[in-house]
DNA sequence: ACCTGAACACCGTTCAAGT
DNA sequence: ACCTGAACACCGTTCAAGT
């Protein structure tokens, strides 16, 4: 933090692009995609709707470069490899989702997210170190993006439903339903109630990975 | 209309909630979701904004309502078997939300939604029947839905930023992005653009469902 | 009971006027 | 150049008044 020996309050900082991005963050994080607009957003930064357009070209753009600050650094780049690394990427982005669940929304629906083609290249590169054919690759890596998408988007809407704390009450809730479905129409459900109540996300993630996973050696791995 | 004494508007029919549905998937698969608001709406059916409130409770209802008319009707429940059962049930939802976006996007966005209840059950039976371990079919049924889901929902996505039959340009302009990034940071996507150009949207959300399969045969199936 | 459409409460965005 | 906030154009929803 170089510059000003003054810090007598905010008001005193001039408005930029980041600290727009940073107070939206914070709203989002706080109250969700809903709590989110230019009067709230301007009240907060001690100025009207009008000037945060100076910083950012709109809403859109704003929920893009809020979401690449909660995801940019979220990925690993360690020395994993293999299965660990494709599990450790996608655990990260998990993680991420789950922390702030209004980027998980934003990433299903914006597919040109620059964030999402630095997911893709890292899945790819990992899956292309377990050794497909060349040809196999890209669909298992857009496979693997798709299932992370895919939780990150459930998780995201569930988390809208049951906000706070209450994700117990929640899912506890949901199972007692699933209980009482009618057996004849719905007989699996019906069974995995208990799993619903008592299942962990992440884990379940995690084996909805390892499934992919398993099948890339058993369709597509060249022998070792 | 002559000699109609009683009824001045020119509505031919009364309103029901079957109609103002029907009209609203008309507007969402000719516009999508930006297309459709109550006053719209309204016009179409020779009303104002307020009447569609005595047969919807508002727009998110309406949304719901529409999503499950267009998906209520596809799940095959035919006589297939093992894998080609759940291929054909991915297929399904797949191709209905190819025909209607705006479905997909409500489908990822409303967890509670009745259809994904049914969805999930019908993959769920047949997971069940490929003979896996009890306390892994949830996980396995959820991995596939959460993939059907994450596809639909790019796949909405896409369609959102290329409407028409522009499909071909979007693809094309997009494989020319992937092949000009910098081998350094994006070898794998680099590589790949040229299967993204002539990539089939539909066969590689099938060689995914298909590495799944491949995972819970390998995974979980409990002949050996 | 059902319908009507003006009115209300928002919210993204713009713009003339200020510093 | 940057900021301000009133104003504009929507849109979901409500409600008093009509049939």
């Amino acid at each position: 933090m170089p510059g000003s020996a003054h810090h007598t309050g905010r008001r005193s900082d001039a408005l930029t692009r980041q600290r727009i991005v940073e107070a939206a963050v914070a709203i989002l994080d706080a109250e969700g995609e809903r709590g989110l607009n230019f009067r709230r957003l301007g009240r907060e930064l001690s100025t009207g709707p009008g000037a945060l357009y100076h910083h950012v070209a709109g809403k859109d753009e704003l929920l893009s470069a809020a979401t690449e600050v909660v995801l940019a650094d979220v990925i690993p780049t360690g020395d994993a490899r293999g299965d660990d690394a494709v599990r450790e990427v996608a655990l990260a982005v998990f993680d991420a989702i789950d922390a702030h669940p209004w980027a998980g929304t934003q990433l299903t629906l914006t597919p040109t997210h620059p964030t999402l083609l630095r997911i893709f290249e890292t899945l790819g590169g990992h899956v292309r170190a377990l050794g497909m054919p060349r040809s196999a690759e890209f669909a298992a890596a857009s496979a693997l993006l798709n299932y992370v998408l895919g939780v990150g988007g459930q998780n995201a809407a569930n988390a809208r439903m049951a906000p706070a704390g209450s994700r117990g009450d929640f899912l506890g809730s949901a199972a007692a339903t699933w209980a009482q479905l009618d057996p004849a129409e719905f007989p699996f459900t019906r069974d995995v109630a208990d799993q619903l109540r008592e299942h962990d996300d992440r884990e379940q993630f995690l084996a909805g990975v390892d499934l992919i996973l398993a099948g890339i050696r058993a369709l597509g791995v060249t022998r070792r």
